[in-house]
DNA sequence: GGCGAAATTCATCATGTGATGAATAATGCG
DNA sequence: CGCATTATTCATCACATGATGAATTTCGCC
């Protein structure tokens, strides 16, 4: 039996992008487990690297934490695709389609699979998301309801309900709607969330 | 200075319903921080109650966990508020109305939080949830999406709509839908869920 | 009034956690 | 080449966790 694969200690050759694998690793196992549930030696197994190494780059868990839920995604496309039309029309439908494309791939959810579960089991978590919503999303959405009664109110319900999705469909995933097709969802919910813009200017 | 007063071993005086007290204090850590981020002992110091005596009498944190999301609340109260009326003629504001009675008090919302924090954290949990969402929420309201196309869909929707509500506004408290008052959201929401009733029969 | 059963606590174990500091190996600048 | 710097692992700490078994105190039946 040759040497052992693993295990040699001191620097590897070549110049691997370990802290860019840490940093993977991190939002992977954090999107799985969220903060808590996540362990310094679990993300570090899912790097091929020795715990400490984690430490040696991020100093602390919640640093790493911090440093993986950055850059969670790019922004701009998002907002990008939510904004296409600033008019209130079809919002509901280019809603829906962003959060699905968003969620549609496991490396788009990840990191905010992990803000979401860490919120639920950590309030420091659940300050982060809070301002990760307000800033990110709705920060952006709200210039569509600008001037629209209670516009952040139902910027916020509609928001509420994609969140509600996430967790039915890709956390508990209850069955048929975890499994139904995208398009499908969108000519579900799309005249549903359409309504919190529309409903606006109903009479009363 | 006299006697110490906790921590004398042996049998309490008088009949106190211990194990009623160690499962009221279960459903609210568990409700706080979820499966893995209630322990025992933080349990039992909620119990008033020495760590061993609650696998004494639950054995194991698992069980404890099971009986105390048992009897989650009232079905028939549940059950009862939204098939008053066994049409789809105001579904909408009865799911919401519910929905904010049973969230409204701690006592109601606890044990459905702890297993929606759990199940954000465990894979048990998640199946718990869904099968109790789908025995006790799914299996009734399913009466009066029957023969409605996409029935299951629909109220699924709907249920996530309101598991998303519960994250905004009483996890992560997401102002101003956090204080807002019931009433508001009630009319805000109510028309909205209708949609997903209404919107079975609409042309395509 | 005595005695078995039940209720309660204490002491303890094995395990997993985040974190630290020293030791080893490769890199790259001079 | 030589040597400081960086990357990497190992050994270890202090602490929290779920769990178990023995010891202590009270209850309730006969």
């Amino acid at each position: 039996m040759g040497k052992v694969l693993r295990g040699r200690s001191g620097r590897r050759r070549g110049a691997p992008d370990t802290k860019g694998e840490i940093l993977a690793a991190a939002r992977q196992v954090f999107g799985e487990r969220g903060y808590d549930g996540a362990s310094v030696r679990a993300i570090a197994a899912a790097a091929g690297v020795d715990p400490a190494l984690v430490h040696h780059y991020f100093g602390t868990k919640e640093k790493l934490f911090l440093a993986a839920m950055d850059i969670p995604f790019d922004p701009s496309a998002i907002a990008g695709a939510i904004m296409d039309d600033t008019s209130g029309a079809g919002i509901g439908e280019r809603a829906i389609r962003t959060f699905l494309a968003v969620w549609g791939q496991p490396a788009g959810r990840a990191p905010i699979l992990a803000l979401l579960r860490s919120a639920m089991q950590n309030e420091a978590a659940a300050r982060l998301l809070r301002q990760f919503v307000t800033r990110a999303i709705l920060g952006r959405v709200l210039s569509i309801f600008e001037g629209v009664p209670n516009g952040a109110l139902r910027a916020e319900a509609m928001v509420s309900h994609l969140i509600g999705l996430a967790i039915v469909r890709y956390v508990v995933k209850l069955e048929p709607i975890a499994s139904v097709p995208d398009e499908d969802l969108v000519r579900l919910i799309a005249p549903v969330l359409q309504r919190y813009y529309d409903g606006a200017f109903e009479q009363d």
